[in-house]
DNA sequence: AAGAACTACAACCGCCGAATT
DNA sequence: CAATTCGGCGGTTGTAGTTCT
């Protein structure tokens, strides 16, 4: 009853969708298309994306853009190959927080949402299937029973947070205020004012798609646009080797840079939002002796003191 | 060897909240 | 303050690849 009345809301209204249906590709990306999509951010950094399909020329629709960059082609994104830790953050970040996948993202900078969606769908959720069968799972504190050894409940546990990250923001904005040019918070807004992290990853990005761009392209002659021919999916197969190998490289280049700079350059990453949320985490992951794992680690990102202080 | 079943993952869809007009 | 736009999020789907029977 509610959807619907939003639905009926929402057609009242006459809100557009992101992209008329007609003349707005659909399904894989191609070489060619990550191209133009990269280096047009390459010049304009994330952002806009309204206005991405029109000034790129690309049939994509504005949404489709911002998905493939985040997901795929913005530097510094690790792909495929969850290591244990990760897994385990995974795991007790899922029990923790539910399935926030932007959040729990936000503790594993190279990864995207998406990413650790799919992962836990695939194969954790499975895993601890297993497991919970095997032990009572519960006891490690992934089940929602599992209250009993965590004095709050979970629900408690998530409003303090929620308040406390709201201060933390609060804190963070004061405290970086004086640099920042006034309301240019978001660089993807205000294409020129764009912070040097950015700048040295957008860098990298054009090196990387020159050199790219020498190399002999497997791209089919017939290129894909002209939807029929040959099979769209092989084509895939070629983009996908072809952008990956593209995208290692971006990744081993920005793995290499600092925070600051990563936090810079991926507007959709709550990275403050993480580190304060983190201080909170280990606590809660350390008090409830998850000792699982000697060398478990949260992440290797530090803790902000400027953050942590207003806990 | 062939087809069915399963797996993995990129991409799409619809909804929501924040920002803007 | 209401209307509208936009970006982000989570759920879901489609399909290529792999494993099983």
């Amino acid at each position: 009853m509610k959807e619907t009345d939003c639905r009926f809301h929402k057609l009242i209204m006459g809100r557009q969708p992101c992209c008329d249906k007609v003349g707005v590709k659909k399904g894989p990306w191609t070489p060619e298309e990550d191209i133009i999509l990269v280096s047009y951010i390459q010049e304009h950094g994330p952002g806009n994306w309204r206005a991405v399909p029109t000034k790129t020329g690309l049939l994509r629709c504005s949404k489709s853009c911002r998905l493939r960059w985040t997901n795929y082609l913005r530097p510094g994104i690790k792909r495929g190959n969850f290591t244990e830790n990760e897994e385990k953050m995974i795991i007790h970040l899922q029990a923790l927080l539910g399935n926030r996948w932007a959040a729990i993202a936000s503790y594993l900078p190279q990864r995207t949402d998406n990413d650790i969606k799919n992962y836990w769908n695939t194969h954790l959720k499975k895993k601890l299937k297993k497991l919970q069968g095997n032990e009572g799972f519960s006891r490690h504190g992934f089940s929602s029973s599992s209250s009993s050894s965590c004095k709050i409940s979970r629900g408690q546990w998530e409003r303090k947070l929620q308040t406390d990250i709201h201060m933390a923001k609060k804190a963070l904005s004061d405290a970086l205020s004086p640099e920042k040019p006034s309301g240019s918070v978001e660089f993807g807004h205000t294409s020129h004012a764009k912070p040097s992290g950015y700048v040295s990853s957008t860098e990298n990005i054009a090196k990387l798609l020159k050199g790219w761009m020498r190399s002999p392209m497997k791209i089919p002659d017939s290129a894909d646009s002209s939807e029929g021919g040959t099979d769209p999916m092989k084509q895939d197969k070629n983009s996908k080797e072809t952008a990956e190998g593209f995208e290692s490289s971006i990744s081993d280049i920005s793995q290499s840079m600092s925070p600051e700079a990563s936090l810079s350059q991926d507007e959709s990453k709550p990275n403050v939002d993480a580190r304060t949320q983190l201080s909170f985490l280990e606590e809660w992951l350390f008090d409830k002796g998850l000792n699982q794992g000697k060398e478990y680690q949260l992440c290797d990102f530090a803790l902000d003191e400027n953050i942590v202080h207003y806990f």
